[in-house]
DNA sequence: CCTGTGACCGGTA
DNA sequence: ATACCGGCCACAG
């Protein structure tokens, strides 16, 4: 009578979908939050998908640095020290960071 | 229960 | 191109 957990879209379940969606994206390219949010099954929790990777660790395995947001750019303020990280991790993989502003080269992945 | 917040997004001016 | 605005929805207090 267990009826199995198929039917179990509770947020935590859609947390893991994220992460697992977050750490497919191959070395070198990049996804918008949006993005990641659709891939996930629910086009609507973009802003859940940041609430998400800001509380992962620091020591984490996930590459939260390939995930932008839509205007193509790195979604903190340039004196964060979150931005500095996430540019220097960006350019280690050959990411052209322009300005905060990613190039749209690096744009192009899908699941 | 109600209110404010946010690593967002798309439309409009 | 930038600026503003409303919608979105889980979460914390």
């Amino acid at each position: 009578m267990n009826k199995t957990m198929s039917q179990k879209s509770n947020t935590a379940e859609l947390k893991l979908i994220i992460l697992q969606v977050v750490a497919s994206i191959p070395f070198g390219q990049i996804a918008s939050y949006g993005q990641i949010a659709r891939l996930s099954g629910c086009p609507s929790h973009a802003r859940f998908v940041g609430a998400v990777l800001k509380k992962l660790p620091s020591k984490t395995s996930i590459p939260w640095h390939r995930v932008i947001n839509s205007k193509g750019g790195i979604s903190f303020p340039v004196d964060n020290e979150s931005f500095i990280e996430q540019k220097s991790r960006l350019l280690q993989e050959g990411v052209e960071v322009k300005n905060g502003k990613i190039s749209l080269s690096s744009f192009g992945w899908s699941a």
